[in-house]
DNA sequence: GCATCATTTGCATATTTTGCCAATTGTACA
DNA sequence: TGTACAATTGGCAAAATATGCAAATGATGC
């Protein structure tokens, strides 16, 4: 695995890596989002949530599509989801997976 | 999905974001290493790998033992590789799962 | 105890990330 | 054309991360 492969990978991990792009990746796993829609409860300022959006815009992980006025947001790796599953499964240290499972026991 | 999830979740993927520390998962997940074997290639101070093999142990990445002068490292979660090979084969946008190649056809 | 080797920690510095406010762009519609 | 609304961008300060050097810790063997 050559360093380039290894930086673009860090790239990807790095986009995942804030509590708030998670959370903005689940319910685009729900389905198409426009901006406004997004803020909704986020709790933040809507000019950093748009940061964030072009963050995972980026990293190919979302893309949007206007329409009118609005903009809308979708989920273009839902593998990302499934990963974060497998991490939300974890309780304590290790990882769901069976053969960490068996690591640890 | 609440707050404090999200952010462990988010931990985690701040702790895969750096290319060095997604080599030095790579190479455990070959086997156990100490970490004067890791160090060989890796281009940064001894300190600076000592830093980030603490990162990874503090998510629980990774877990180290003692055998006489040498620490060994060991990855405990398997899972990641899976899903860095995911990323490995994305060629441009999008991602190699299924799904995707469906979304961007 | 003392010297040595493997690894970690303290500290200072450089870089990156984050978040808000204000200003701007792009679209719709009167 | 002008106004209103959705979203992004520029600028800047605060917080978090990364890194090397030097010093400290832990284990070994004389």
């Amino acid at each position: 695995m050559d360093i380039a492969s290894l930086q673009n990978q860090a790239q990807v991990f790095k986009a995942l890596a804030h509590p708030l792009r998670l959370k903005l990746l689940l319910q685009l796993g729900e389905g198409e989002r426009c901006v406004a829609e997004l803020a909704q409860d986020s709790g933040v300022d809507l000019s950093t949530l748009s940061r964030h959006l072009t963050l995972l815009k980026q990293t190919a992980l979302v893309a949007d599509r206007r329409e009118g006025k609005w903009i809308y947001y979708r989920l273009l790796a839902p593998c990302v989801l499934e990963f974060v599953s497998c991490l939300a499964a974890r309780s304590g240290p290790g990882c769901a997976c069976e053969e960490v499972k068996h690591e640890l026991a």
